[in-house]
This record gives C-alpha cells, structure tokens and sequence, in this order.
DNA sequence: ACCTGAACACCGTTCAAGT
DNA sequence: ACCTGAACACCGTTCAAGT
C-alpha cells in the first residue's frame, strides 16, 4: 500500500482497477450514488472517461466491486463472540452500521444478490444458525429470513437516512413532523398509528432493528415447526 | 370509469393527473422502472414531454403516486382473517404477491418511506399485533419489525425476479447454476453454504417468506422482552 | 388554463485515433 | 497495451411561444 512502484515507466501513479475502486469508493461516500459518474471519476483520476472502460465493464461492475470490498472490511470487522446469539447479533450490527455509514453500499447489495458479498454473510450467518443447533433440513429457511431482515432492514434505514439528510438534516425536527401529523389522523380510520407518536419521536433505529432480530432470535428458539 | 366526458370541451381524452398515472403503471409493467421516461409516456398520451409537467411535480412525483395506488388496492383485496396472526399472514402475502408482480412498487416504497402507503401497511399491522395482546410499550418496535421484514425481503424477492428475468428468464435454471457453484465452494472456508445447494434449489421464495414472518410471530408470543 | 416542442445540462458507453 | 476525447443516443426538466 505504501508502495509506489508501477508495473512498467515510472509514472506518478498509474490507473488501476485498484486506484479506480478506491476512488469510486471516495466518490460514493463523498456524493453518494447519483455522485459516482464516470466523468467525475474520469477528474479525480486525471484521465479521460474512456480510459475507465479499459479496467472496468460497466458502472455495475464499478459498484459491486466497491460493495465488495466495503462488506469484506464490514465481516473482518466482527469479532467472534461468546454464543452463536451474540455472533449474528455482531454481524447483523456490523452490517447495520456499515450501509448506515455508506448507503450506496445497500442498493448495491440489492442489486446484486446471491453475488460474493451476500454469500460470505450467508456463510457467517449459517454457521451460528447451525450451532444454535437448528436441524438441517429448517436451516435454509432461517438462514434466509435473517439474511433477509438484515439486509432489507439496513438498506431501509440508510435510505431512510439519506431522505432525511435531503429533506435538511434535523433528525429529531423530521420526526416530530411526522409524529405530529400522525397523532392528527383520523381516529376512526387511523386508531393505531394515531397512538404510535410518541414512540416514533422516542425510537432508536438501532436499537429497534437489534430487537427484531431479537424476536426473530428468539422465534428460531421458541420452533413452532 | 366508463364515462368519456371531460370536464369542459368535450374532448377524446382530455390530459388528466389519472389518465397520466394510469399510463405510468401500464409502461412500469410492461417495461420496468426504466422503461418510464416522460418521452415515452407523453408519446403513450399522444402529448409533448412538457404537458406532464402540468399535472405532476416530476418523475418522483409520478412513481410515488402510481406506487400508492397499488399499495391501496393490495390492502383492499385483504380480506379479514380468523385470528390476527393470519390477518397478519394474509397482509403479508398480499404484499409480497403485489410487489412481486409490480417489481417498481418496492424501490418506490423504499423511496418514500413513512408516506401514505406505509402508513396504511402500519395501521393494518398495527390493529392486528393490538389484538394479539402485545403490551403498548413494545408495539411500536414489533410492529416496526414486522413491516420492516415484509417490505425488505418482498423487494429483495422482486428485485431478484427482475435479475433472473434479465438473465435470461429460467428460474430452475439459474438457481441449479448458483446450487452447483455453492457446492464447489471451499469446504475450509465455506462449510455451511457447501451444505446449502440442495436446499436452495428446492427452496420457494414465497414459503421462505411466510416462515420469516411466522419466526417473527412465535417471537412475538414467547416474547423475550 | 393548458399544451407544444425545442433547448439545456446532463448521463453511460463506444470508438477512431493516438502513444 | 493503454489512454484520449469527441461523438452517439439517450435522460429529466425548463420555458418561450402558442391556443
């Protein structure tokens, strides 16, 4: 990482798929998804848009490969942990914190499922599913539900995130707003979310997303089939 | 419906906000959220591209709207089960089945979050987990889970579809393709999705779905918290 | 009040031409 | 082998001009 050599003349740096993720990476954390164009990136690469093409496929590539790296730091980051419960609760918050802090990561993890990303998170998660002691033949599906709750949950939540930082930034101002427009709904039609006000404006995202996989947690345990 | 008059001069179709949103949804399922440009729907409408802009903010404006109303006539064709948990399932399922067949109403829901649409999906679950005796306290999170897993794995699920139909349409196919690369993954480093191929070629996205949804359920009854 | 359609400021991607 | 940058075929949105 340190060094600079390149492969053949010596030049400041030269492009590679490498430097070109890096800087996409920057790109998408600095601009967000609508930021990452091959013009922008052609300027912070001081090279012509053209040139990309000849490291990269398409924009596609260009974002998986980014997703890919970010989940692999996201996995290398958790550590493991005293019970299988607490190890998918550490990669389920790993993953929460990791596309809360960089959202395109999310959409990128949507539009490529079942691609090598998804797979190691499967891997991790399966491996505490089975020593929770699940039976083989219900691990898929249990697997796949908690996959499923995590990822679509995180995405959720940094979309979220990303409206809320275009709609001015002020969390706790936002939700007020909605909090108050929903303690104003009909009481006939609306007779749930009307009391749900207080609790929206109190609400921790995270804390709410770990207790889902709380429930589902414990759900697995409780085994109704 | 069937009345052709229009408000003032009597014209074949006069240019309307529902006329344009009706179009919308017919060009988003026929072509995919690509496939919705203002140039293709003004040539739907026999118009130019700017008359839209006469009736509908922007193309935000024309998604959320054609969203919404899929979303209202999902909800309405639920009909009211025996026991919560199955009016639950049956919510569900509905969803699930509506965003499978319009695959553009899960980006636009995860668009525009906590808008009309969502609020009616969290009334409707909201009502149900009530009567299932959750105290007040916790039914803001459950129910936050809930909808949470419902909307994220039914776009995950549509997002998928829309991946396989652009692969080339064979589902059993490309399942079998991703089973047998699984299967031929390193057993060091991969010993549980190694395992998994059988099961994720047998496996029914719409059965994996319900049983998350019935994990959350039995969660909530054994209720940990 | 409503519609037209050209114009503007962008995209991703391609490709002849260079080194 | 790799890079350049103009060109192509698109976008969403605006707006003067029409009726």
């Amino acid at each position: 990482m340190a060094k600079n050599t390149a492969s053949s003349p010596r030049r400041e740096q030269s492009l590679t798929r490498e430097r070109i993720i890096e800087e996409s990476i920057a790109l998408l954390d600095s601009s967000g998804e609508s930021g990452l164009t091959f013009r922008a990136l052609a300027e912070r690469l001081a090279t012509g848009a053209g040139a990309i093409y000849w490291h990269i496929a398409n924009k596609n590539d260009l974002l998986a490969t980014a997703c890919a790296e970010m989940v692999t730091r996201a996995l290398q980051a958790t550590a493991q942990q005293a019970s299988p419960q607490d190890s998918i609760r550490a990669v389920a918050l790993g993953l929460f914190d990791t596309i809360d802090a960089h959202p395109w990561v999310g959409s990128a993890l949507t539009r490529a499922p079942l691609q090598s990303p998804t797979v190691h998170i499967l891997e991790k998660l399966g491996q505490q599913v089975r020593a929770m002691g699940v039976p083989p033949q219900r691990q898929f599906a249990v697997v796949s539900a908690l996959l499923s709750y995590i990822l679509g949950v995180s995405v959720q939540n940094a979309a979220n995130a990303q409206i809320g930082r275009a709609l001015g930034g002020d969390r706790a101002a936002l939700l007020d707003e909605v909090a108050g427009a929903w303690e104003q709904l009909d009481a006939g039609q609306f007779p749930f979310t009307r009391d749900m006000g207080a609790q929206l404006r109190a609400h921790d995202d995270r804390a709410d997303f770990l207790a889902g996989v709380d429930l589902i947690l414990s759900g697995i345990v409780s085994a109704p089939l």
